[in-house]
RNA sequence: GGUCCCUUCGUCUAUCGGUUAGGACGCGAGAUUUUCAAUCUUGAAAGACGGGUUCGACUCCCGUAGGGACCGCCA
């Protein structure tokens, strides 16, 4: 954040998703690389959405993908550019490099070009493009005919790419295609329109995933043609599957809202995706400032790291027990309306049972690894006498359970306080005059105000559901 | 197939040539306990393989095997 020993310029980064889906959880993964690396050093987080296939895009994915970036807390400066917005300068350049020398018009029609690879993949041989148009200069070009500008790449020498993650990649300058930078019907390609907007925008490093590796040997090249300073790049690896497969929807490729809606919190996803890649020691459990603090992408990793939702559901019981009880209320209050059973939690959800659920809170948060957990840990608040008793409460309350209930009831309507502490002392002095061990007592008492064998201490119980239910609960299954 | 990248406990990782290879999750055992958790103690668990370089390699180099990414007028 304010780290003195860092004099280097402020970065300008950029996260750059195309609107085809949702935010998956690379994606996430990547924006918040970004982000930390940004707001650690500050500098500047932009945001610009890559929509130049008009025919694949989506606003409801864009809708999609801002929602998930707020959810996860991740901000960015000013609003998020469309590059199909920009699409006229990129126009501009590619005409610019036209003009230059560096890119020509080339008539290679897509039949063509298919028969080409059909071809290359018969002789098994590498396929690389080698347009006959590139010295032609335009002469013999068909009438009529639409036309791409490619870029006239060199065909000697190698790119190389520096990466910040990855270390010097170099690349052969004969195995790289003279790539299109302007489609037949007039539109900038990816690769065009990324340099130009990352150039415009004076983006100082490019944080991204790996799968983009050769397009930043590809976008080097044009770069070098426009005599354009190329900006740092890090290719972070790409997240896999539990089983080291590419993550795909089969797996946990889900967009963030989905682990919105499984009841994680922002912070321990953040946690959780920042350690997949990056570490900083031994240290697992990490603040924000911590994080901004520590982060470097010089210390990522460059092998794929596989996604683990049992240490994601642990840090998340971290962050649930430390959570403050208001914002776990509004957590549960926020998710409610995306649960199967929620609204009939909402309905129910007075100024009363808020309070009530507050109260709980300490004991539920306890208990629970997801705010799911949390608000099935709270079913006993919402239930209807008389209870629904679940297989093994129904066992508790066996005629020896019940018994020991009936003769404790007039113990406990003689409490003046009701409070956890006093009934505990009714409770254990109950237990101890008629020589039962204080688990005999108490677990029928829990299955009676709870209909299940599992739950909150039963003190604490009794007193967040209040004197009268629970004495009313008691009763319903007294003998 | 071509190009490029990767390879330490089951998983995420530490180690920047010299360690009994450490931590975390998960798993096992124990303690605590009114249940379940939480917490604490504790156990099992790793350098893919083969060559070099070096007094000494998990660490550097080469090869093999395995995995991955890319190879569109998609991004």
């Amino acid at each position: 954040m304010n780290n003195p020993t860092r004099s280097a310029p402020a970065p300008i980064v950029r996260f750059a998703p195309s609107p085809t889906g949702y935010l998956h959880i690379g994606g996430a993964r990547t924006a918040l690389f970004n982000w930390l690396y940004a707001r650690g050093r500050g500098g500047k987080m932009l945001l610009r959405i890559e929509d130049t296939d008009r025919e694949r895009n989506n606003p409801a994915a864009v809708a999609a993908i801002l929602d998930g970036l707020k959810w996860l807390e991740l901000d960015w400066d000013g609003e998020a550019v469309s590059q199909f917005g920009r699409a006229q300068r990129h126009r501009q350049v590619a005409e610019e490099l036209l003009a230059n020398g560096h890119a020509y018009k080339c008539w290679l029609t897509p039949q063509e070009l298919e028969r080409m690879r059909e071809e290359a993949q018969a002789e098994k041989r590498p396929l690389t493009i080698r347009s006959m148009w590139r010295d032609r200069d335009g002469s013999g070009a068909p009438e009529g005919v639409p036309y791409v500008i490619r870029l006239k790449a060199p065909r000697e020498g190698e790119t190389v790419v520096d990466d910040l993650v990855q270390g010097r990649v170099v690349f052969a300058n004969k195995e790289l295609d003279d790539l299109i930078i302007l489609r037949s019907d007039g539109n900038p390609t990816y690769n065009l329109a990324v340099v130009v907007d990352d150039h415009d925008m004076k983006i100082s490093h490019v944080i991204r995933g790996v799968d983009h590796l050769t397009n930043s040997a590809r976008q080097t090249q044009i770069y070098e043609a426009m005599g354009w300073a190329v900006p740092k790049f890090a290719h972070v690896p790409l997240i896999h599957g539990p089983d080291g497969a590419k993550l795909s929807k089969r797996h946990g490729a889900l967009g963030i809202e989905a682990y919105r809606e499984m009841g994680y919190l922002p912070a321990a996803l953040r946690n959780y995706l920042v350690r997949l890649g990056w570490s900083h020691g031994n240290d697992e459990i990490m603040s924000n400032s911590q994080m901004l603090d520590w982060f470097d992408v010089t210390d990522i990793n460059r092998s794929a790291a596989r996604f683990d939702f049992a240490k994601l559901e642990d840090l998340n019981g971290h962050y649930i027990r430390t959570s403050d009880d208001q914002e776990l209320l509004k957590r549960i209050e926020d998710l409610l309306p995306f649960l199967p059973d929620g609204a009939k939690i909402v309905e129910r959800l007075d100024s009363d049972t808020r309070a009530r659920l507050l109260l709980a809170m300490p004991g539920l948060k306890e208990r629970a690894k997801t705010i799911i957990e949390l608000v099935h840990g709270a079913d006993f608040l919402f239930a209807d006498r008389p209870l629904p008793l679940d297989e093994k409460a129904e066992k508790l309350l066996d005629p020896e359970g019940r018994q020991r209930l009936t003769e404790l009831l007039p113990k406990l309507e003689a409490s003046s306080r009701w409070s956890a502490g006093e009934l505990e002392e009714i409770v254990r002095t109950f237990a101890e005059a008629t020589g039962a061990k204080l688990g005999k007592v108490a677990q029928p008492l829990r299955a009676a105000l709870t209909g299940k064998s599992i739950s909150p201490p039963v003190f604490d119980v009794m007193a967040v559901l209040g004197r009268e239910e629970a004495l009313g609960r008691i009763r319903d299954q007294a003998a």
